[in-house]
RNA sequence: GCGCCUGUAGCUCAACGGAUAGAGCAUCUGACUACGGAUCAGAAGGUUAGGGGUUCGAAUCCCUUCAGGCGCGCCA
């Protein structure tokens, strides 16, 4: 019996009592109730607070509303007993063949186990990293490629129909400041104060040389153009390439050019115009984002003639929802986490509803520490460790798995030494082992020539030792655990989830044999 | 100065407003002639930064003090 199935039975009760008059309810039954896996054995298979929450509205005392939900429930197929305890709470145990039915189901629904409609028909934009083409990835980066790709996937398993995105920032001052870098360097010159200085454009230089023959005697401000065009084309390919070993594939890779290349940014500041929030001031045109909350108004154009960032970024949204975005998610690093007000008025002015379809996801910061202190410097990005140097050093899995099992936005420490060289240790492999265990009965099995039950031999009852059920009542989590998971955007609740789950699957096999021993049939 | 985020075991972190705040690491004690011991059983470790408030019930919500991180441009 699974826990939507008790839900399902209780909301059924409380019709059937509130139908009879025996239980008033002014707002009605609600829609639906909270079952949940108790903390402590004794509290039963299942628990619900229903009888608390409803006790004022019902007009009364919450152990007696309990009561009277207890007495129907009981009768409830399936249910084996229920208990009143504390303030009102309903613990309820259920009959050893209702739970290992689990089994059936899970086996049944197969890899869609877990899966849900929670979010169907919802379109989603899922944009993260969104790096510049100006060097390597990042730590920070890494996180948001971790949990951004996390997240599309626990979107997608809820049924969101979604679209994983990566915009380029690949215009502006910093892909001059980008271009001049790499050109000095392949002509021996010192690199200007404000440009990039990690080893890595030494190689940008070597292969922009290498793959454009001749771009060393070009008019110097078509030099100047070629370096950077060859050293963006090479830098993204390389970013691309990084997240491809990382497994993170984007369907779109969105280039801020093309917004402006299209007259996108001009045609959507026109619109915004005619919906009356933008103003000429000091030469500039103006976005009155204070109207929906921002700190300040918004300059999009600069006196100077010259399109802010934040116009692009206007443009960009207002592009997204064009095409059909219901939910534009943002992750973004807690250094820009000042755009969030900015964001959500941008979306105002335009007419969107700033709490469905905008949302930005602050991550806070990473800090790596190897041998007691933060790894800071990377001699080659010049900057912080690059996704490459911790790829290298991780390896891709524990990567991944460690920097999507905590909430984004907190603030997090990783030890290299916890994940790597301690990896017995580590819950990466903890839940690693507990898959390989099913592996290796399900082989053993097969060299046994034993073939899992089919849908009619089995037998639910079998499985009632207290370890299976255990086991049965947190595979029986996971749909809720998922769909949670995607409604809250929250996709280290899996990752955590995965270790209980394992945790409950290392005890079954302890006290549990599957296989037969030895001369046993 | 203003704003956002954070403060939970020695360390790294969990916990739809629910019951005795949980895991891993580190420490200590046990369990291998059977499905992979990368495991399991147990011990110890807490005034959830401090103080008020809201309610049947607060780590969680509100106010406040303290501490840390980050941000506040016609930069990108």
């Amino acid at each position: 019996m699974t826990p939507e199935q008790l839900s399902t039975a209780i909301l059924d009760v409380l019709k059937a009592l509130t139908g009879e008059g025996a239980v008033t309810l002014p707002d009605g039954v609600p829609a639906r109730v909270t079952v949940e896996r108790p903390r402590q054995r004794e509290h039963g298979d299942y628990a619900t607070n229903v009888a608390l929450q409803l006790a004022k509205k019902a007009g009364l005392p919450p152990r007696d509303l309990a009561a009277l939900v207890a007495d129907r429930l009981r009768q409830v197929e399936g249910v084996a007993g229920v208990d009143i305890a504390g303030p009102g709470f309903l613990n309820i145990s259920v009959e050893a063949g209702a739970q290992g039915q689990v089994a059936a189901d899970v086996v049944a629904a197969g890899e869609h186990w877990g899966h849900s409609e929670a979010l169907a028909g919802t379109r989603v934009n899922v944009e993260f990293i969104s790096a510049n083409p100006t060097g390597p990835l990042h730590l920070g980066h890494t996180r948001w490629a971790a949990v951004g790709d996390a997240l599309a996937r626990v979107l997608e398993a809820a049924g969101a129909d979604v679209t994983r995105e990566f915009y380029i920032n690949d215009r502006g001052t910093q892909m001059e400041r980008f271009g001049a870098s790499i050109e000095a360097v392949a002509l021996g010159r010192p690199v200007p104060e404000d440009g990039y200085h990690g080893e890595y454009i030494a190689d940008l230089a070597k292969m922009a040389v290498a793959s454009r023959p001749g771009i060393l005697d070009l008019p110097e401000d078509e030099r100047l153009v070629a370096f950077r065009e060859a050293g963006y084309e090479i830098q993204l390919g390389e970013q691309r390439a990084q997240l491809e070993i990382f497994r993170t594939r984007f369907d779109v890779w969105f280039s801020e050019r093309s917004l402006h290349s299209n007259a996108a940014v001009s045609g959507n500041i026109e619109s915004l115009r005619s919906k009356g929030h933008l103003f000429d001031a000091d030469g500039a045109l103006w976005m009155r984002t204070t109207d929906f909350g921002d700190d300040k108004d918004r300059v999009l154009l600069r006196s100077n003639g010259e399109l802010t960032y934040f116009a692009s970024d206007t443009a960009y949204y207002l592009d997204k929802r064009n095409r059909g975005f219901d939910v534009c998610i943002y992750l973004l690093g807690a250094d820009h986490h000042g755009y969030v007000g900015r964001l959500r008025a941008m979306a105002a002015c335009a007419g969107d509803d700033p709490d469905r379809n905008i949302e930005v996801l602050i991550g806070q910061l990473v800090k790596i520490l190897q041998d007691g202190e933060e790894l800071k410097l990377s001699k080659r990005a010049g900057t912080i460790v690059t996704l490459q140097e911790l790829v290298d050093l991780i390896g891709v899995d524990a990567l991944r798995y460690t920097l999507s099992r905590y909430p984004a936005d907190s603030p997090l420490t990783v030890d290299v030494a916890e994940i790597t060289r301690q990896a017995s240790e580590n819950p990466v492999f903890y839940v690693q082992y507990a898959h390989a265990r099913v592996a290796s009965i399900l082989r053993n099995a097969a060299d046994l020539g034993l073939a899992p039950a089919t849908p009619d031999e089995f037998d639910p009852s079998l499985l009632a030792h207290d370890k299976e059920g255990e086991l049965l009542r947190a595979l029986a989590e996971f749909p809720r655990v998922v769909a949670a998971a995607a409604q809250l955007r929250e996709p280290h609740r899996v990752a955590r989830y995965l270790e209980d789950t394992a945790a409950a699957y290392h005890r079954f096999y302890d006290n549990c044999r599957v296989l037969p021993m030895g001369e046993e049939e």
